[in-house]
DNA sequence: GACCCCAATGTGACCGGTCACAATCCTGGC
DNA sequence: GCCAGGATTGTGACCGGTCACATTGGGGTC
């Protein structure tokens, strides 16, 4: 360990090379692990990078040999649990691989804001981690060019936004189709839906699974009803949705509009689930000790952004043992908010 | 615009000499700013970078001048609300100075584990924010070797674990005053405290701005209940409280630990704000829609998070107009949780 | 017309690594 | 005892910028 106090610069492979008594491309050797070094000279040159507190700058590292070791994650949110969580599960994997970690928040979709975004973020050099849950991601997975090493976070992996590139995603629609079955099971007419923005135009996995789950059991299939990602949204559409008396099951597109809903139901007087089920969707933390605690499907948000650093692991560096289809199975947890429809209906 | 297709390796500013006639240094001059150089010339040099669409490359800015306009920020945490925000907030102002942001995520407050995380953020260049609101945060802004520049997001400023480097905070101990206050002056005859983890063995800033508050209305001060940062530790402190009949007023150390308490409570029986009034801490998004909406304390995260970003700013380029004490002002506000005690009581 | 000065531009070295290739050292085979 | 050939090690150039200094070219001033 480096003693001396004077810690100007700090020390290059030449310091190094020359504490050790020899030339800064056998430091290189030892530092990279190359084989053919003489094992005395090997402790001689650790010895010597020991001594003088030698870390290897990443920058130059990066300049030199192109490699980064880097990925840059673009999201257009960092507060919502789904998506905090999947940086969660990309940052994990990231640490473990000795990656640094980079993001880039889409402020709008604005199309020329999403561009200079993508265009930082390939700035930062290295790889790229697009979430891809809403029209500001999909137009940013769009607007990747092509050279450009990056994996997507999808809704759906069906006609694909930017391409034949690597993505992940989880099975929202297979998810959304059990709750709403569940619903149905105990006996609910329908299953009203309110939605989460669309990340496109077509219909969202989450939409398709609810639809089919009506669809296959007979029943009607209601409007769904727009709402957005917060709170707020599911209050405003829970509102709407509770001066209709024929509502008895409330399927949401996620925990926090569900939250929303739940808060909406009280407000006009109808209780849940004796008058109203609901269903939310993520399983956030905090939905098990909601009152009453919520019914909702469980999806490995951490899982995913594992899998997609894995993913872009793999295409960084030929070590690539992909995981084919790194698709996490959603699972329905069952509480309170969910019950069969009152008796009079 | 390059549409030749063979985008090959991107230009350098050697490439972009060549193309406007000129040497490299010339181009370096006009994509600096650099006074001197002739109106004509410079639009020669610009209209040669934008036909081989130059971008100057930031890895190698980095290593050849020092400065490399990045942040690291080092948290224990990216998904509970208050800490996701500072990040939001970070993320924000570092984006319109340009700058790029690193995470690094400390997973473990062990003494090694940290030390680590904290090279490898010094690894990335640029500056350095800390939040410290934990164990690991504060071990962290430790570990700092003093030529980084670094600013921590802390507790409370008093007693710097780091030595005499620049913070910002919230007043969270005024927060916690008014706080306990509001609910003392509903008639309640003491407030009792679920605490979050504390970031030291001192007590935290919260815990000391109700016991003020206890002091000065002469009210007896109950031992504050440990509690953890999501709702799960909040629900087992709740419990336990619960099973006092002399509890009517509960003051929590963040909304999720709130939301917790209101789950045990109601378990117990016991109605808010009927039996027990119940405040929380950071106003999260969803405090507003539980059921009863939460009264809490709002804290500006995003802003802390904005003027820490500003001081490092300051600290990394001497265009330095620091904000002395960018202290955000804590915000009470009245929900359906708090309420007169119970008139037996 | 000589001289000086400053505006405008160019040259070489350097940041701290890597890569490709050259040079040296040993060691065994004949 | 000589030489081939692998094991070790060293040299020079380069990645794409910046910095410090040298060089050129006019436009005053006297």
């Amino acid at each position: 360990m480096n003693v001396t106090g004077h810690t100007r610069r700090p020390a290059s492979i030449r310091d190094v090379a020359t504490a050790a008594g020899v030339s800064y491309q056998t430091v290189s050797r030892v530092i990279n692990g190359h084989p053919s070094v003489k094992p005395t000279t090997r402790d001689r040159v650790l010895a010597a990078i020991d001594e003088l507190g030698f870390r290897r700058n990443a920058t130059a590292l990066a300049l030199a040999s192109g490699r980064s070791r880097a990925v840059t994650v673009l999201t257009a949110n960092t507060t919502h649990y789904g998506y905090a969580s999947i940086l969660q599960g990309i940052e994990e994997s990231a640490r473990a691989a000795s990656y640094a970690v980079g993001i880039g928040v889409l402020e709008s979709a604005d199309e020329a804001a999403v561009a200079a975004e993508v265009q930082r973020a390939a700035d930062a050099g290295g790889g790229l981690i697009v979430i891809a849950y809403d029209p500001a991601g999909v137009r940013a997975l769009g607007a990747v060019p092509a050279e450009l090493p990056v994996v997507g976070v999808v809704e759906t992996p069906a006609s694909p936004p930017g391409g034949d590139r690597p993505w992940v995603w989880t099975d929202d629609r297979e998810a959304a189709y059990e709750a709403t079955r569940h619903l149905l099971s105990l006996g609910h007419e329908t299953v009203h839906y309110v939605a989460i923005p669309s990340s496109t135009r077509r219909t969202s996995a989450r939409t398709s699974g609810w639809r089919q789950a009506l669809k296959e059991a007979g029943a009607p299939e209601p409007r769904p009803v727009q709402g957005s990602w917060g709170p707020a949204g599911g209050h405003t559409a829970g509102l709407q949705l509770a001066r209709n008396p024929a509502v008895t099951a409330i399927l949401c597109g996620n925990d926090d509009l569900a939250l929303g809903v739940l808060r909406a139901l009280h407000e006009a007087g109808r209780s849940v689930p004796g008058d109203v089920s609901v269903a939310g969707f993520d399983d956030a933390p905090h939905s098990a000790f909601l009152t009453p605690s919520l019914t909702t499907v469980r999806l490995d948000f951490t899982g995913l952004g594992r899998a997609a650093f894995a993913l872009l692991h793999g295409v960084l560096e030929e070590a690539a043992q992909i995981a084919p289809h790194p698709v996490s199975v959603p699972e329905l947890v069952v509480r309170e908010s969910s019950g069969p429809p009152p008796a009079g209906a």
